[in-house]
RNA sequence: UCCUCAGUAGCUCAAUGGUAGAGCAACCGGCUGUUAACCGGUAGGCUGCAGGUUCGAGUCCUGCCUGGGGAGCCA
């Protein structure tokens, strides 16, 4: 007997099979019954009828639970009347482990209990499309970057200090010496970068913030590729390019997934065939003010800024040449403007905020050390980094890519707890 | 840290200061095409915790705890 995927199942419409999942729903009449099956691949109704397989079997049945694991044998057939176009005619079926109560039913429930049950509520139609999405989103940022010459150069996760030393970090023991989570591999690639040329790195971050918003985790993923001999506005060249190959990669392979999110994709639909809207820092002040926020020439722009600024254009867009002061150390200022740095962020329409940031690095060894200095950081702590300055230094550009805010953006969700499997949240660290 | 909202059955929610209720889930029964199936029944409660006001508190007051949404900060 051809043990199945349900994502296969159409191929074998007309033959006896056998598939194993979880039962995901159950409905019941006299003499006939419908149970839903899921196998993580796929949905499928089976339908099993009293006079087909016997008493008692049939009685059997009657009492499945939901999310109780079996192995079911059947014939399939297409059906209009399934929701998934495909229906078993149930011939006979094992119980694997029966499930009892369930505790996460079809019906509603509160984000308390669901972020609670994180490790079964994984198993709802909704996550399990999310998490199809996310690994699309990874595979094809990684294969763009392979495609461009990039080299993925993992950084380490436990580091010595600071890498930005503005946020706050977890700190942990090292064998009796501090040492703290890191809140960006960015450091590390420039020194890859000058060994390799193109590079990026992938992995968690983490940020000790006591941050409770929809646009916040406490542990979430980044891309950060960094590029040799990249200036400021190649960077945004290679951030839009990017991002376009993204949305159309997740639009061309994962409709189905889309449609189970409820996703209008009209708007994505447009963004790789457009041209992202660049503008600077100063349009966007003067844009604010006209538009009545109490914001001013040196502020850092606050959420409804964002909002404003990326809900006046219909794509994604760059906002580039922030003051220099709002901004981490190692961004390079502008040439004919030292009191703004080369540094973009690329807001996300549809109220998602900052999805990339961005910057050329600075160069400069002298400059550097002032400002090291001047953000009052340890300098023996960032001799390794100051090194790539003193050996054979070079422009060079890179931008940090927030992995799931990008899912929340593609997949259209209203909470970035959504678009990672097991979300570190303020006070919630369980499961 | 601040602002704001909430906490009642396993879940989602009702209940003018006057005997704590419904739907779903569980269990029992009915139904041959259900789509979060439907119909009938059973069981399920120290109303977040501690005080206070009152003849009487789920409801009003005070404090605390927990959680949601937002601000700041950021990706």
């Amino acid at each position: 007997m051809a043990k199945v995927l349900l994502k296969d199942i159409g191929q074998h419409v007309g033959q006896e099979v056998t598939i194993r999942g979880w039962l995901y729903n159950h409905r019941s009449s006299g003499k006939i019954q419908f149970l839903i099956i899921r196998d993580g691949t796929g949905f499928i109704q089976g339908v099993m009828v009293k006079n087909d397989v016997g008493e008692e079997v049939f009685s059997l049945a009657q009492g499945l639970t939901q999310e109780t694991s079996l192995e079911v044998t059947g014939h399939v057939k297409e059906d209009d009347r399934s929701p998934w176009g495909y229906e078993l005619a149930i011939s006979g079926f094992e119980i694997i482990a029966r499930a009892e109560d369930y505790p996460i039913s079809l019906k509603e429930h509160g984000v308390d209990f669901l972020l609670d049950h994180r490790h079964l509520w994984m198993r709802t139609p909704r996550q399990v499309a999310i998490m199809r999405v996310r690994d699309s989103i990874i595979r094809a940022i990684r294969q763009w970057l392979h495609d461009n010459g990039f080299c993925l150069i993992d950084a380490p996760i436990l580091t010595p200090a600071a890498c930005e030393g503005t946020t706050t970090l977890f700190e942990t023991d090292y064998f009796g010496e501090k040492a703290y989570l890191s809140q960006s591999g960015q450091l590390y690639m420039e020194a890859a970068a000058m060994a390799l040329g193109r590079v990026y790195c992938f992995g968690p971050t983490f940020r000790a913030e006591k941050s409770k918003t929809r646009r916040h985790l406490i542990e979430f993923w980044m891309m950060e590729p960094e590029m040799a001999f990249v200036e400021h506005d190649e960077n945004m060249d290679i951030q839009e390019e990017l991002v376009k190959y993204v949305i159309s990669q997740i639009l061309e392979h994962h409709k189905q997934d889309l449609a189970a999110l409820e996703r209008d994709v009209s708007r994505l639909e447009k963004i790789p065939n457009m041209k992202f809207a660049r503008i600077t820092y100063d349009e966007a002040i003067d844009f604010l003010r006209e538009k009545g926020h109490d914001i001013k020439w040196g502020d850092d722009f606050g959420a409804p800024d964002e909002t404003a600024l990326a809900s006046h254009h219909e794509g994604p867009v760059f906002v580039e040449g922030f003051p220099a002061h709002i901004k981490a150390f190692y961004m390079k200022p502008h040439a004919d403007r030292p009191d703004i740095v080369l540094a973009a962020d690329l807001l996300a329409p549809e109220g998602y905020g900052e999805i990339i940031g961005g910057s050329q690095r600075l160069d400069d060894l002298d400059l550097l050390l002032k400002r090291i200095k001047e953000h009052k950081l340890p300098q023996q702590a960032f001799e390794w980094y100051l090194d790539l300055r003193r050996y054979g230094s070079v422009p060079h550009s890179g931008f940090g890519i927030g992995l799931e805010r990008l899912v929340a953006w593609i997949c259209g969700l209203d909470h970035l707890r959504e678009a990672i499997p097991f979300p570190r949240l303020l006070n919630r660290i369980y499961p």
